[in-house]
Order: C-alpha cells, then sequence, then structure tokens
RNA sequence: GCUCGCUUAGCUCAGUUGGUAGAGCACACGCUUCACACGCGUGGGGUCACUGGUUCGAGUCCAGUAGCGAGCACCA
C-alpha cells in the first residue's frame, strides 16, 4: 500500500464534497428518523457584490461545524444558503463597471441597466456558490434562495402590503437623509457618522424695532438662507425679554420670530440655535413643535435653490457657505469664527456628505413592530445573545429608541414599492398590478355610487403608474428567515423548520437585520425567528487594521486554502469565536501541520491495518484490558464529553483545543507509542490483530469528533478504513492517487454500523455517521491515573537523558522503586512499553533504590515513587548534585507555600474540608520526594 | 457626553462557578528512532496594565487610574 507522507489536501476537497452534494447529504429528508429533532440555520445572504471574503469564511466555518455537528447527533438539519441583492451596493459596483465602458445608467435606461444587474448578479452569484463548496459549507443547495426571486419578491410585497394595511407603512413627507451622488433617501443606519474638523460661524440677527441684534452659532451657515426661527431655551435670562420677538433675516426678505424650546442648550455657543426645519433633523422637530415653516433652500444636488434667493440659486452647498459668510462680513454681521469639530453624516456607500432633507417618501413605523421583541429580550430573554455582553443590552437599546425607517430609494435595483397611482393621485398599495386594477375599480364604483348611482361600462380601465422607487434592500433581508422557508404560504418547511437554531453573523448588522428580522417573524409568526444569535469577533490584518478593499490588506481565504488546505484554515477561524483576532498566518500552519498529523496518525493504522478492522478490539471484558487501552478509551469518552459539551455552548476554541490535543498528544504522542510494539509485531498473532483493530477503533472515532471542524480529511481518511469499503487494499493506493470520485462501498460492510440510525440506508459517509457522545461509564480515573505515573517516569527519565547528553542511540539500565505494590504492578506491567520509549536496556522495578549503583542520576516521581538510571563512567557528580539541588530547591519552595497556607488558622477553618485535605496530601507527598532526594544527593556526597 | 469591551510569555491568543499560570508560533540544545523533519525528545521564558478593596486565598469578584478599541447620542 503505498500511502504518500505528506497529506495533499487538494485531492480531499476536489473529490468528497461533490459526493456529498450528489448523495443528498445536506439536506434534511436525508434524516428517516420522523421523529427526529430539528435543527435549521439561515445564512446570512452573502451580497453579490463580488466575492466572500474571510469574514464570510469564519461565519460559515461556524454555521458548518453546528450543521455538522447536529446532523451527526441525529438532527434533522437545514442550513439554507441564498444571496442578497444587496440594492445600493450592488447598483453602484456595476455602475462602476459601466462607466469602465463610458456609459452611465441614464443612458442605457432603466431597462438595459437591470439586464445588465441582473448578468452581474448571476455571475456573481455562482462565484459565490463556487466559494461556499469549497469551504465545505453543507447547505442544502436545493433549497437556495435570492431576495429577488420569485417567492421572496411575493414575500415582500405581501410584508409591505399588510404593513400598509394595519398602518404600519405610510407615504409621506419626512426628514430623510439624502445622498446628493447616489442621488437616493437612505435610512438612519445606512449613514455614518464622522468627526471632522470645521468651523462655528457667530452670525447676528438684527432684532425688529430695535438695534440690537442676538448670535446664533452655526456650522452650517448657508441654511440660514431657509431659517424659519430662532430658538431659546424657555429658562435662559438672557434671553426672557426678546422670546416672541421678530428678526429681520438677514440677505433675505423674511421676517422670523424667537421662540423658546426645551431643545435648546443655554450653555452651548450664544445659547441662541437657528432653526431650519427643512434642513436639520432637529430643526424639523422643532419646527413641528411651533408649527413653523418649512422654506427648502437645497435641492437634490445640493445646490441652492431659488427660494435661497437669486443671489445664491443655483450655487453649490459649500460655495453658498462661502457666499453667505462673505455677505455677513459685509454687513457687519459676521461677530466671530472659531475652529471646532464637529460630526458629520456620510452616504456609507460613496462617502458623500448626506443633505438632510425634506421629502416624499415611504416609511414604516418600527416602534410598534418592535413591541413584542422588546416584552421577549426583557422579560423571556430571548434571542440568547453570544456574547451575552455588550449585545443583549446594544439590542434592546436599539428596540428602545426606534424611529421610523426610509423605506424608499430611488434606485433602479430593487424591490419595486407595491404601490401604484392613478390621475386623480389616488394610490393603491397592492400585491400586484392586477389587485391594484382591481382596488382602483373598486374605488371608481365606490366613488360613483356615492355620487348617487352606477352605471356598469361608464367604469373605464384605470390608468396606474407604479411608484418608480425601489425598497432598502434590509426590507427583503428582513424576512429572510421566513420567506426563505416559504412565507408567505404555509409551507412544509415553514411549519418544520421556524423558528431557526441560531443566527450567526457580524456584529455591525444587529440593527440593520438582526432586529428586523425578530420584529418581522414575531409580527407575522407570532414567534421569535431564531433561538439564539451568535455574533462573531472581527477579523483584522496582521497589524490590527480592519481589512478592507481600499487598504488592500484582506486576506483571501481561497489563498489560505490553497496554501494550507481548508480544513487548516477552518480551524483557524473556529477558533476565533467571539474575539477580535488579528490574522497570523502562523496559525493555519500550524493547523496544516496538524492535518498533516493526522494523515499520518493513520497512514501508521493503515500500514498496519492487515488483519484488522475498524470498530473491534474491545469486545471483551474491560477488565481485561491493559491499562493504556482502558486510558485511551478513558480519554477519547472525556473529550466527545467535552467538544459535545463546548460546541453546544459555542465554545468552539475550546472544542478544538480538546481535539487538538487529544489527538496529537493522547493519541499519537503516547497511546501509538504505548500500542506500537503489539501493532506492529513481525509475528501473526490474534494479539496483534486485536491490537491493530483497537487503534483504528479510536482512531474512527476520533475522525468522527473532528470531522465537523475538519470535513475533507476526515471523510478522506474514514473512507480509507479497511472494510469501509469493497476494495479494501488495493483501492486505497488508488482513491489516494485521486482519479476516482467515491468509493462504492461494501453494502452490510462495517461502515453502515457507524451511520447514525437517522440515516439507516443512505451511502456511507462520516458525515452521516453517530457523532460520539462520550460514554461516562468508559472514563476510567484509576486508568488515566495509573498511565499519568508511566507518562511521568518516561518524561523524567528522558530529561535526565537529555541532561546528562546521554545519546540518543544508546541504551541505559533503569531502576525503578515504589513503596506500594500496586504502583509496582503498574511499572512492571508496562516495563517493556517503558524500555521501548526511554531506550532502556532493562527495566528492574524494586520496593526501594537500594540496589541502583551509587553512580546513578535519579528522580523523585509523584507518589513517592523513585528512578535511577545507572551512569558508570557518564556521569558527572558534581554535575548531577546541581540538578538534584535545582529541584529539591523547587520542592522546598513550594513545600514552604503550602504550610504557610496550612499554618494559617483561617485557612484551615474555612476553606472546604476537601481543598485543605488536598494541601496536606501535596503537602507530605513533597516531603517524600524531599527525602529521597537527600537520599539521592548523598549518595553523591564526596 | 453616555454605555461597553480589551490589557496574561518575544508574537497571536486560551484561561467556564476564586484554590499551584496554559497552548501554538518563535527561541536554545540534541536527534535522518522502521506514521510523520508539516516530525521526535528536552529546556529557558510571565509582579496576569496599574492602585486599592472584598476574601483564609484574586488573572478570575468590586471600585478607581492609564492606554487601546467599539457602540450609542439632537449639542446648533
Amino acid at each position: 500500500m503505498d500511502i504518500p507522507k505528506t497529506y495533499d489536501p487538494k485531492q480531499a476537497e476536489e473529490r468528497h464534497y461533490a459526493m456529498w452534494e450528489a448523495q443528498g447529504c445536506f439536506a434534511p429528508e436525508i434524516n428517516r428518523d420522523p421523529d427526529a429533532p430539528v435543527y435549521s440555520i439561515v445564512i446570512p445572504p452573502p451580497n453579490v457584490t463580488g466575492s466572500l471574503h474571510m469574514g464570510h469564511a469564519l461565519q460559515h466555518t461556524l454555521m458548518d461545524v453546528l450543521t455538522r455537528f447536529k446532523r451527526m447527533s441525529g438532527y434533522r438539519t437545514l442550513w439554507v444558503p441564498g444571496e442578497d441583492h444587496a440594492g445600493i451596493s450592488t447598483q453602484i459596483v456595476v455602475e462602476r463597471e459601466l462607466k469602465k465602458e463610458g456609459i452611465s445608467r441614464h443612458e442605457i435606461g432603466r431597462e438595459k441597466f437591470l439586464e445588465r444587474v441582473w448578468k452581474w448578479r448571476h455571475e456573481s452569484g455562482s462565484r459565490i456558490m463556487q466559494q461556499m463548496r469549497r469551504e465545505g459549507a453543507s447547505v442544502d443547495w436545493s433549497r437556495q434562495r435570492f431576495t429577488m426571486d420569485e417567492g421572496l419578491s411575493r414575500a415582500v410585497n405581501e410584508f409591505f402590503v399588510r404593513c400598509y394595511e394595519e398602518d404600519l407603512i405610510y407615504h409621506g413627507e419626512g426628514m430623510i437623509n439624502w445622498c446628493p451622488k447616489d442621488q437616493t433617501a437612505l435610512s438612519d443606519l445606512e449613514v455614518d457618522k464622522e468627526a471632522q474638523a470645521g468651523k462655528l460661524y457667530y452670525l447676528r440677527y438684527p432684532i425688529k424695532g430695535t438695534k440690537n441684534h442676538i448670535t446664533v452659532a452655526t456650522t452650517r451657515p448657508e441654511t440660514m438662507l431657509g431659517d424659519t426661527a430662532v430658538a431659546v431655551n424657555p429658562d435662559d435670562a438672557r434671553y426672557d425679554r426678546v422670546v416672541g420677538a421678530r428678526i429681520l433675516l438677514p440677505l433675505t426678505d423674511r421676517e422670523i420670530k424667537i421662540v423658546a424650546d426645551d431643545f435648546v442648550d443655554p450653555s452651548f455657543g450664544t445659547g441662541a440655535v437657528k432653526v431650519t426645519p427643512a434642513h436639520d433633523p432637529n430643526d424639523y422637530q422643532m419646527g413641528l413643535r411651533h408649527e413653523l415653516p418649512l422654506v427648502k433652500v437645497i435641492d437634490q444636488h445640493a445646490r441652492m435653490t431659488a427660494e435661497a434667493g437669486a443671489e445664491f440659486a443655483g450655487l453649490d452647498r459649500y460655495e453658498a457657505r462661502e457666499k453667505v459668510v462673505a455677505r455677513f462680513e459685509e454687513l457687519g454681521l459676521l461677530e466671530r469664527v472659531v475652529d471646532y469639530e464637529f460630526s458629520i453624516s456620510k452616504c456609507g456607500r460613496c462617502r458623500t456628505v448626506v443633505e438632510p432633507l425634506i421629502s416624499l417618501q415611504w416609511f414604516c413605523r418600527q416602534a410598534e413592530l418592535a413591541r413584542r421583541p422588546l416584552e421577549l429580550i426583557r422579560e423571556q430573554r430571548e434571542p440568547r445573545f453570544v456574547p451575552e455582553n455588550p449585545y443583549e443590552k446594544v439590542y434592546t437599546n436599539w428596540l428602545e429608541n426606534l424611529h421610523d425607517w426610509t423605506l424608499s430609494r430611488q434606485l433602479w435595483w430593487g424591490h419595486r414599492i407595491p404601490a401604484w397611482y392613478d390621475e386623480h393621485g389616488n394610490t393603491y398599495v397592492a400585491r400586484s398590478e392586477e389587485e391594484a386594477k382591481q382596488k382602483a375599480k373598486d374605488e371608481a364604483i365606490k366613488r360613483q355610487l356615492a355620487m348617487g348611482g352606477w352605471q356598469a361600462g361608464l367604469i373605464e380601465e384605470p390608468k396606474l403608474t407604479q411608484d418608480p422607487d425601489v425598497l432598502d434592500t434590509w426590507f427583503s433581508s428582513a424576512l429572510w428567515p421566513i420567506s426563505t422557508l416559504g412565507w408567505p404560504d404555509d409551507t412544509e418547511d415553514l411549519r418544520t423548520f421556524y423558528p431557526t437554531s441560531v443566527l450567526i453573523t457580524a456584529r455591525d448588522i444587529i440593527f440593520l437585520w438582526v432586529s428586523r428580522m425578530m420584529m418581522t417573524g414575531v409580527h407575522f409568526m407570532g414567534e421569535k425567528a431564531f433561538e439564539d444569535v451568535f455574533i462573531t469577533g472581527t477579523v483584522f490584518d496582521k497589524h490590527g487594521q480592519r481589512m478592507s478593499k481600499m487598504k488592500n490588506n484582506g486576506v483571501d481565504p481561497l489563498e489560505m486554502f490553497e496554501r494550507y488546505g481548508v480544513d487548516a484554515t477552518r480551524l483557524v477561524l473556529a477558533s476565533i469565536e467571539t474575539t477580535d483576532t488579528r490574522w497570523n498566518e502562523k496559525q493555519v500552519e500550524s493547523y496544516r501541520n496538524f492535518a498533516n498529523k493526522i494523515w499520518n496518525a493513520a497512514r501508521f493504522c493503515l500500514l498496519n491495518s492487515e488483519g484488522a478492522e475498524v470498530g473491534r478490539g474491545f469486545e471483551a471484558a474491560r477488565e481485561s484490558w491493559a491499562v493504556h487501552d482502558r486510558w485511551i478509551v478513558s480519554r477519547l469518552n472525556r473529550t466527545a464529553q467535552t467538544v459535545n459539551d463546548a460546541i453546544e455552548k459555542y465554545q468552539f476554541h475550546h472544542a478544538v483545543q480538546t481535539l487538538y490535543h487529544f489527538f496529537w498528544d493522547d493519541f499519537c504522542d503516547w497511546y501509538i507509542e504505548l500500542t506500537k510494539a503489539d501493532v506492529t509485531a513481525a509475528e501473526e498473532s490474534d494479539a496483534r490483530a486485536a491490537a491493530r483493530c483497537r487503534v483504528l477503533t479510536v482512531l474512527e472515532q476520533a475522525l468522527r469528533l473532528l470531522h465537523p471542524f475538519m470535513p475533507f480529511i476526515t471523510e478522506e481518511l474514514w473512507q480509507l478504513l479497511p472494510g469501509m469499503n469493497e476494495e479494501v487494499n488495493t483501492s486505497v493506493a488508488l482513491s489516494m492517487s485521486g482519479d476516482e470520485g467515491s468509493v462504492t462501498h461494501r453494502p452490510g460492510g462495517v461502515a453502515e454500523k457507524f451511520l447514525h440510525p437517522a440515516y439507516a440506508g443512505a451511502k456511507p459517509t462520516i458525515m452521516l455517521a453517530a457523532y460520539p457522545q462520550g460514554q461516562a461509564e468508559l472514563i476510567d480515573e484509576r486508568a488515566e491515573a495509573e498511565v499519568q505515573a508511566l507518562i511521568e517516569l518516561v518524561s523524567r527519565v528522558r530529561n535526565i537523558r537529555s541532561e546528562m547528553n546521554i545519546k540518543p542511540g544508546e541504551s541505559v539500565p533503569l531502576v525503578v522503586s515504589a513503596q506500594d505494590a500496586t504502583s509496582r504492578s503498574v511499572f512492571e506491567a508496562g516495563a517493556a512499553q517503558i524500555a521501548r520509549l526511554v531506550r532502556a536496556s532493562n527495566v528492574t522495578v524494586a520496593e526501594n533504590l537500594d540496589r541502583a549503583p551509587r553512580a546513578s542520576a535519579r528522580a523523585v516521581l509523584a507518589g513517592g515513587a523513585e528512578v535511577a538510571v545507572p551512569l558508570e563512567g557518564l556521569i558527572d557528580f558534581a554535575q548531577e548534585r546541581e540538578r538534584l539541588r535545582r529541584e529539591q530547591e523547587k520542592l522546598s519552595k513550594e513545600a514552604e507555600r503550602l504550610e504557610s497556607q496550612l499554618a494559617n488558622e483561617n485557612f484551615v477553618a474555612r476553606a472546604p474540608a476537601e481543598k485543605v485535605t488536598e494541601l496536606r496530601q501535596r503537602l507530605s507527598d513533597i516531603g517524600q520526594r524531599t527525602s529521597a532526594l537527600r537520599q539521592s544527593m548523598e549518595a553523591f556526597a564526596e
């Protein structure tokens, strides 16, 4: 059998995914158990703006670990894949593409432009699908959805219509964020606040009928042209007498009044605020409170309007600012200008400074939709956030402070708003144009009836025009968990898989997405959208900078896959869990090495698998097993318990660490070494066959435990285990060379019995094997302690060999002593193994070290056991004395600490009794070791 | 301004009810030992940011300080 010494990940990655997919392993239908518990996840749909990045790879890894884990545990699992049309982002990307060809979207028109976007969407979508396959994501492709496919568009219209009917959605004028570059309205969440160094201008406004003026401070002087009031705090004594007075607004022919409003902070600026209701969200609110007129002086292109006056009309907002300031200076009304840092709102996509404008848009009253979710999180703490801190609070605070959501976007790419208008200015919100027409007709009939009679035939076919705008991309995202499962229809999927089990996502979309899914889920289904919300950490570059396209400092997951393999990369990603982490390529390399270690451990097992079958070797009564067999079974089951528990609690890092150390330290470093002599015995025997079976059986279980994290290498090796497939031996080499897709399995072969009962009859694959739960009765404390003693002995002798510079090839005799018979029997039983592991010529076990020659290096072990390595002629007495002295020093320091702790009456009185006995035990052990050490040192006394 | 995180070995990070500080990488020394040099063995390296408090006992709990970071906010 020819198995390469180095694992080549690509090989396995190319073959198994196609097989899993072809066999239908990803679909919940593979589970035949009618009573199987359900586990479901909907993917945060990647935007169809390009390709996947490290953040996606991170999320997908965690979702896949959970899905595979639950699937192997017998759950009916569904992980729904899909993509998001990502309205404005995608439109911008495609516009940029067009620009390269020298065309703008307006030149080709809406229809042609949309064709281009759809083309882009398909290219990007298939790229994303390819990448997800590469990741090993076990998503059910048969249920793949896109936010703009037919079903989801229907869901969007249904959502809109129902909310409109419930008065949760309305059409009206409101203050919105307007991006002058993208020419669209934006929601508050699509706007980023940025600190900006600017100036604060103090402007004097003359008060009518006096020679006095009132000074206001502003960062945006150009908006003064739209001022309709000046506000002061009602409690501000300085302005007591001017409230109600009128101002002659400079540069205009308007008179405005001075109002009192609590909003004004008397300590800021002059305590008097200019009020521009049409161009500032706060001023807008004040305008409503005081019934101030709206004067729009800035238009959609951020230019001054005719209402701003002939002098300013047509000017850009920044040109207008300079001009206004200049004019105030001429008029002697500019009091002063000071440097001032303030925050400015920028378009989340193009970074243009947004303009607050009054505009006719569609809005959603979110406060009402948030009521139930708010109760859920407060009263039942649902959903459960991981990590709980700070996200539960962040989420709650957000729900408590909701403003209306601006839904409409002046874009072409997205769901068209399902509202139609007739010539009379009537609005019809409907699921389709037909329904809108019907509604229009019904209206017309009603009107006629009201006017005194209805005559059939007089009702003309209504002429309707659909609202040209589209919906915020997050509107369809808000429905994702229910729409992907079939809503608004009452589907089997919806009944089975809703609510979903967990949502795994990044923290920056908790408001944009997570909270809104909760709102719609609760509103339409009466139930939360997911049980848990897991918020991942962020992956930074190695300098701690956020990865971004602009900085070009992103690490491409595909590059990592290429270089180190998917499985290795997944281990790194899973370990990131919820903490922000700098990308560390060394870490990937280390897990690549781990994959290679697994490969080679399996290689060892397979090279010595003749006459052996996986799954056997542990049939005899456990009392008759060798201690190392009881030990590895105990360690394996303990590991399984820990890993199950860790994954359930989303402690992926802990799970990975546990598996890593079980496999490398316990299985490879110790178990394989302890059993090697039996496994590689030259003579064929029942004992050899049994030992081979055992090592294979442990390996097989370990592979299952690793599978959710490392799907490819585990499947590759699992399929190679003897007895799994028809061509047990000869085909192994063939499949290793990797030209064939799948290997035919042997019906009734051993592979089938490893499958979880829910998948009985399925073609065997490790991804449908039962996930080992870990059996408490197989955990053997005594075996663990005994092997631990062997390990310590071996380590100490190796330490002596290393420190004494004994050549690796040189064998030395060994004398081991222990006072109690049990320990002696453990060392006696393990003598051959000890000899092998430390290269001892022979191992003598005795009650004490009296028989050991004076010229021995010695070490004292836990429990008072001792070991001597006779080193006649090799040993430097002075050096050995020094070595022992250092050791004694360590022991006495520890003893000192323990003694002082035990001398503390408070400790003895208040600490738990078992803690105190534990310390006493330790102290007496140290005492034993110290006296043994002393004797050893005496042996070297000159 | 408010809220919240983080600070542990040279680097990247673990540390789950308070009870003798861990891993990987890096470093030093020795090894072509018949699964693996992507390996094996051995070793060095930490006042757990700082100050105080609670406690018999604090990396772990509490308060404050400093540095870094995040989120929220209507200060014109």
